[in-house]
DNA sequence: TCATGTGCCGGAACAGTTGCAGATTTTCCC
DNA sequence: GGGAAAATCTGCAACTGTTCCGGCACATGA
């Protein structure tokens, strides 16, 4: 439909310089070059090689592609970016944005240089600007496991403060009244949701959120090593642990264990979990899990229906999280003596027969890998 | 240099016709077809857009992309290679060869149509026919992670022999004398070195190998759990075991804790990390640990050693691998109460040292990322 | 024998890109 | 200020690969 040569036509230029404009040749005016990125978004424009269309979209992180710190998150979502791109067999493309992108190119120059038909973003910590720029240069592109106020960028990500939410009652209706928070010290909105499910819940039961008890940290292994320490080393312990991270929580988990401090009988844990790692540890992790093979399918297909139905409002969308009650959550030490022994029980049953279903489930699927 | 219309002329066709033989469209003669395939081989033609050359090389699986179950493996990977491919600032593509693939056409072929200029072919079970295959067609391509005889095959892998020679020698030194291993069930070459490895160092020590004690399951974390309850059914346990990859490691570990099977008191274990996983357990567990990170990057730079500078004879790379004491393995619970008192207690020192030496290093490499 | 169909291929027109040359403007020096 | 040199900017033509359409040759059937 519209070339370059199409392009260069209606603003009485030639294919050339079009071309130049497009892979951020120098030696073209700043006036000319601004007409012909306008024009191009205008049209929609998309190379094609040859006149057969590509059809690649890119997986797009701002920095470094893969980070092996965040567990098995990216894997785990890039085998559902596969499975959506199969339906149309489309292609996928690494970028780094960070290392590929000229200081003088708009983001749409670059994706274009790459031979792309639409961008997955990876959106860390604070690449907000950056992404609302590329939104606003309308690429077409959808981010994964954010979320944006702004009504022109599109998303897809898991809601967690519902299962945050019946983490913390489930905390809650065991006894425990002092429960800590570990959570990521920079706010991205899957923290930020995580955290207004924790005061939200404490607020409900009548409770206040003590601010000695939320422990700001990177997401990794390590902080959740420090925030054992920092428990053990408090005078009034917490006898209960939301961690907003998988790192974290197996961090936990791991250093509870070195220092001899048992849980759940010693401290309950609520960890999250982005895939199997729940049930890798034992006793095995409640936890709010999301699926991030989902996350990366949903994402996928929905960047295939912009490009191919040509939809042009923004894409919102939410996948529910779940909670899952295993081995690492009990009542309190002191109130198990008390009174509440039946409840404590039929709790005891149900996480039990829960977590046997559970492990079928899980063994069934990895032997078929 | 060698394009379409030269590859055309030289055959005295037209360039409609060699472009229609490169992505495999129907309507051209069988004998035609072969012709102009060979030119493209024996001319090392790679197709352009416009004048430009694409700089693209695929990673390419051989059914589904991406396996969660391989842990942290394929993260360290993709990372070591996406470093290796910044040199020459080289794109990355993913391919699924099942999935993409025409029955019809060559593995050249197909490789065309996407653009690749080279492949870094993860191979995982016995997909040898398939690699060979590949290896013939002359089209750049290099193995990662496995082993080939056929000296036509470019491959780089690590050598656990040695590493693994290594470990066993530390368990036999401890006093262990009934050693089992867990071992992959399919014969890839990895397993193949680990396996001739175990039975070198048994046959060096005077004894020799039980078949009772080896047990082959795929590469899984319930395959641990079994080996566990395997070992826990026995009349004569075992007092250490070998689990040649990392998530039947893990769950060997996990099931051990789960049965109050205490490492290393009742149960020796070493086992195999690709990444940081060994201190992400208590006990830090003693392993034989491969850079997944570092194999990716040998790849990468290997492949475009031979694009760039047109080698053609086979890369054929052995990385080393590293034995690492930690806190799983220790002198058998028998042999404790006997003799070797001040053996045990420098060996435990040793241990000691390294695993914080280690824990520093890992926390220090967490924190920056 | 003639009509129709099928397999196979080439020409032309399309896609995007780049080298070279020309045109215009800016800079600089006397 | 005038003129020369340099820098900037643009277009033509020639190059990549791909597809559509038409034509040739041969086979098949009535």
């Amino acid at each position: 439909m519209s070339s370059v040569r199409a392009i260069a036509k209606s603003l009485d230029l030639s294919a050339a310089t079009v071309s130049r404009v497009l892979n951020n040749r120098p030696d073209v005016d700043e006036d000319t070059r601004r007409r012909v990125l306008d024009m191009v978004n205008r049209v929609g424009y998309f190379p094609k090689v040859g006149a057969r269309q590509t059809d690649v979209v890119g997986l797009a992180y701002p920095d470094e592609p893969v980070q092996t710190e965040y567990g098995s998150f990216e894997p785990a979502l890039q085998s559902g970016i596969m499975r959506g791109l199969d339906e149309r067999q489309y292609d996928l493309k690494f970028v780094s944005i960070h290392r590929d992108k000229d200081p003088e190119e708009t983001y749409t120059q670059l994706f274009m240089r790459k031979g792309l038909r639409g961008v997955i973003l990876r959106c860390f910590r604070n690449d907000h600007a950056m992404i609302q720029k590329i939104a606003r240069e309308q690429f077409p592109m959808i981010v994964v496991a954010e979320h944006f106020d702004d009504p022109s960028v599109s998303f897809v990500r898991s809601d967690s403060y519902d299962s945050s939410r019946r983490a913390m009652e489930h905390l809650l209706l065991l006894g425990h009244r002092q429960i800590a928070l570990a959570i990521h010290n920079v706010a991205d909105s899957d923290h930020a949701d995580r955290r207004r499910a924790y005061a939200d819940s404490l607020h409900v039961a009548g409770l206040s959120v003590q601010p000695g008890l939320i422990f700001e940290n990177p997401a990794s292994f390590s902080a959740g090593e420090r925030v054992v320490d920092g428990i053990v080393a408090m005078r009034e312990r917490p006898t209960a642990v939301y961690a907003t991270n998988p790192m974290t929580a197996l961090g936990i988990m791991r250093r509870a264990q070195q220092l001899g401090l048992l849980i759940p009988r010693d401290l309950s844990l609520v960890g999250m979990d982005d895939s199997d790692v729940r049930s890798h540890v034992w006793p095995r992790m409640s936890a709010v899990c999301q699926d991030a093979s989902s996350l990366g399918y949903e994402a996928a297909s929905s960047l295939m229906q912009v490009l191919t139905d040509g939809r042009r409002h923004a894409v919102r969308k939410l996948l529910p999280t779940t909670f899952e009650v295993n081995g690492t959550t009990a009542p309190p030490a002191s109130s198990a003596m008390g009174g509440a022994t039946s409840g404590d029980g039929s709790v005891e049953m149900a996480r039990k027969t829960r977590a046997d279903a559970k492990a079928k489930r899980g063994r069934k699927s990895i032997e078929k890998a």
